[in-house]
DNA sequence: TATTATAACTAATATGATTAGTTTTTCAAG
DNA sequence: CTTGAAAAACTAATCATATTAGTTATAATA
């Protein structure tokens, strides 16, 4: 068999344009210029357009919960919280288009994102172990935490804080403020 | 002067496709049939397919900063917070495609984009002054307020979060969460 | 070395965006 | 009324991309 391309390469090709030009300039003309490849040919790697987006969506949700798990090794409480919400924030900087990706998924219906995003929730929900609450209230929290990482990154990347006022010491002002809550009751 | 159509009908138009069929769905060959005339007519009206978008995105975050002023009304500290948050949820929910189309704006840098942010900002900003935070405390919470907002909205949107536990709860335990930590320091 | 599966290719078609240039209609000025 | 200008529709042509069908070339292996 004629050994060329695989679809790891193509993948890799497609998160690299995307981080470097913005998610929407992923075409199949853009990918196989890039390849150097006449554009029909990614068909034998992925299942058109469609089937490129959604591999790209998985890569990226699986990247992304490796680097949150790598982020709460050695951690636990609050300090973890911290670590895995920079990490995520992090991930979004380095990788802006393969986020997009992610989020542009059309819904986290597909089984294998439903896994990835699963196994982030376990993560977070294993670090919550040491706040004690209660198994709705751990759910509640996930929600939240989820929420704030995902909100904070998605609103600087589309650049919806005037920068006036440093985006780090926000992030951590918020997560503070919101694991503050968790734990002073009242 | 032939009276037709005019630019706010087809972004009424545009709008009400991207509810219904999804924001992906916003073609001008789709915005074109819809109101019954050809393809290239809408030139009279928006700038092309990226101009139709920025308007829509404009419209949309003009619309959502009325309703959060809205359900400001009347309501002061934590209650207003509730109330605004809610309302930005709800907008959500009821307008998917539009609300898509207001974060798919390439970025916010638009001028007339920015205006309309700024205002949900200084909404945010006078309804926190009962809380008698200091100002750079005041920007970072406002940042946080609309992380989670967005991110709640945004991850709902996506079916992000599974089912089994009411997304309604969820969203008032985040905020109260996160107002406890606001007022009880420490 | 011959076979075969794979991965590239060319060619053709469909849809959508855009531009250029034309026609039609309505309002308002004469 | 008539007529002329402006606006808003149109047709036609071009370009880019996605997709499908069918063909060719190549490399592993039998």
């Amino acid at each position: 068999m004629r050994r060329g391309l695989d679809k790891m390469t193509v993948l890799k090709a497609a998160a690299e344009l995307a981080d470097r030009e913005g998610f929407d300039k992923i075409t199949l003309a853009s990918v196989a210029k890039k390849l150097q490849i006449r554009l029909p040919s990614l068909y034998n790697h992925v299942e058109g357009l469609a089937g490129l987006k959604k591999e790209l969506a998985l890569y990226s949700i699986r990247k992304l919960k490796n680097q949150l798990a790598e982020a709460a090794i050695g951690k636990s409480g609050a300090e973890a919280l911290y670590s895995i919400g920079i990490a995520y924030v992090s991930f979004v900087r380095r990788h802006p288009g393969l986020y997009e990706a992610m989020m542009g998924a059309p819904d986290f219906l597909n089984p294998d994102i439903q896994a990835a995003g699963n196994e982030i929730v376990a993560l977070l929900l294993h670090v919550l172990e040491a706040f004690e609450l209660d198994p709705i209230n751990a759910i509640h929290t996930v929600r939240g935490l989820r929420s704030i990482v995902h909100g904070f990154a998605s609103l600087e990347l589309r650049k919806g804080f005037n920068m006036d006022v440093n985006t780090d010491e926000s992030l951590i002002h918020i997560l503070h403020t919101y694991v503050a809550g968790l734990t002073c009751k009242e």
